[in-house]
DNA sequence: AACTTATCCAACCGCCGCTAC
DNA sequence: AGTAGCGGCGGTTGGATAAGT
């Protein structure tokens, strides 16, 4: 393996530190599991191996057809699309893509570039492309360099995250729901109709949680919300209702 | 059967943002 | 403001195994 594989004994005495203590504090686990081992390989062990519900074997056609239409729309954030996927996890599908579908789809790609001189290809905006001003900072050099942003695309998510960016929300009580709620609404397609994505939705789309869950997470210390979530779950409604 | 090459995937590494001090 | 420590993430490594010659 890439390291020293975990023994059944060291599984075992992690589980049960896990049983006992709960999960965090991962810098406490090696010296309460009583374990040589380093929190990221206990945390890392624990998420990837021994935590319930986790799904082995080949993973079935709609997953497989899930982890692509969330790939185009998310790049490499395994994480988000493993949340996707119960009961795999990030590595499950990050292994899986590099070893089976990054390869087939590369494969497909040639062969489309191959017929392109004639066709015009028409660049849909990616959900990636916006965010909070943290979750924008967050993929720094991950996505942004993998790929290669036409010109034109850079210059909407400069003014997208601009936009996103000033959207907070400092509810702090029911009188002000209605507003923010309003308020919210149109800034979520304004900011839409610049990525071309709104005018395609159909008007009954409701996102996980709806509203009121994003005027309440606004609630928190940072008081924004996650912009992917949101545009993802609206790119996948469109997909899936469209196909 | 023996050897080489390709594939798979668990584990590690380095970086990042957040938080507390 | 600076810094140390933390959890979390994506990229990479390398040993085990399968497939090919």
């Amino acid at each position: 393996m890439g390291g020293v594989a975990w023994t059944e004994e060291e599984d075992h005495l992690l589980k049960k530190c896990i049983q006992q203590y709960g999960e965090g504090k991962w810098h406490r686990v090696p010296l309460l599991a009583g374990l040589n081992r380093c929190r990221k390989s206990c945390r890392l062990r624990w998420l990837n191996y021994l935590r319930p519900n986790i799904k082995r074997g080949n993973f079935a056609e709609e997953e497989v057809e899930m982890i692509v239409k969330l790939h185009k729309l998310l790049g490499n954030r395994w994480s988000l699309i493993a949340g996707r996927l119960p009961g795999r996890t990030a590595n499950d599908v990050k292994n899986y893509w590099n070893c089976h579908l990054s390869k087939k789809l590369n494969a497909m790609e040639g062969e489309d570039r191959s017929q392109a001189t004639k066709n015009v290809e028409v660049i849909r905006p990616q959900a990636r492309n916006i965010g909070t001003s943290s979750s924008m900072k967050r993929r720094r050099g991950i996505q942004g360099e993998s790929s290669s942003p036409i010109e034109s695309d850079l210059l909407a998510q400069q003014e997208i995250s601009g936009m996103s960016s000033t959207m907070s929300f400092d509810a702090d009580g029911q009188s002000h729901h209605n507003m923010l709620e309003s308020q919210l609404e149109n800034n979520i397609y304004s900011c839409l109709e610049h990525q071309d994505i709104v005018g395609e939705l159909p008007m009954d789309f409701r996102f996980e949680g709806g509203v009121e869950e994003i005027i309440n997470a606004g609630e928190g210390s940072s008081g924004q919300w996650d912009w992917d979530d949101l545009l993802l779950d609206m790119d996948l409604y469109k997909d899936f209702a469209t196909n």
